[in-house]
DNA sequence: ATGACGATGCACT
DNA sequence: GTGCATCGTCATG
């Protein structure tokens, strides 16, 4: 299944994985929000090759792509495309399973602020480090693929300086569980 | 060995 | 809306 559903260009991956389930160990949602980072893309982080911190983008689709941000925080990705070195950022997941846990680990009880955020989401999943490399659709992740099509919204991507005109950013249309509104 | 720079989130004005 | 914590990664000497 990963790999018709992974193997396409990230634009079409990250609209596709609005609506689908994820979770982690039991804890998780509905996706409602992502972002496409094409390997020819200067603001992806594969565009200068290889590294050790990037490895998982060129490997095999379907696998996490998990990196600190600002030495803080963790964001999650899903590696992607039909060429190596492209992923899609899971920016915002409503959540549905595990609330009580993702409640304690992110010190809130409002559900629209548990992971409304890709530095938020993996918080309250606590996705780390180990999992960068794991398939998607393997424990400890599980991962469903949107049973219809949703209706969705687009427009630029979000803390990027770099081809930031791009409108490669995805949610889904009357979300109250995204990081941000889009832009009319 | 060292320095610049974030695909962010939170507190505060 | 603005300021800033905080540190891994990568480029450079």
């Amino acid at each position: 299944m990963s790999a018709t559903f992974f193997a396409r260009h990230p634009v079409d991956v990250a609209r596709a994985l609005i609506g689908a389930r994820l979770a982690l160990a039991g804890v998780g949602g509905v996706i409602v929000e992502t972002e496409a980072y094409h390997h020819e893309d200067p603001a992806s982080h594969s565009h200068g090759g290889r590294t050790a911190r990037n490895a998982a983008m060129f490997g095999p689709v379907g696998r996490a792509y998990v990196y600190r941000s600002y030495g803080i925080h963790w964001c999650l990705n899903i590696v992607c495309g039909s060429d190596p070195g492209s992923a899609v950022l899971i920016r915002a997941i409503e959540p549905t399973d595990g609330l009580e846990l993702m409640r304690q680990r992110r010190g809130l009880s409002d559900p629209r602020q548990l992971c409304s955020g890709p530095g938020k989401l993996c918080q309250a999943l606590a996705v780390t480090r180990e999992h960068d490399g794991l398939p998607i659709d393997h424990a400890p992740f599980a991962f469903a693929p949107a049973a219809s099509s949703a209706e969705i919204v687009g427009g630029p991507r979000i803390g990027i300086s770099k081809a930031a005109d791009l409108p490669w950013r995805f949610g889904l249309a009357g979300s109250r569980f995204l990081s941000r509104p889009f832009p009319k």
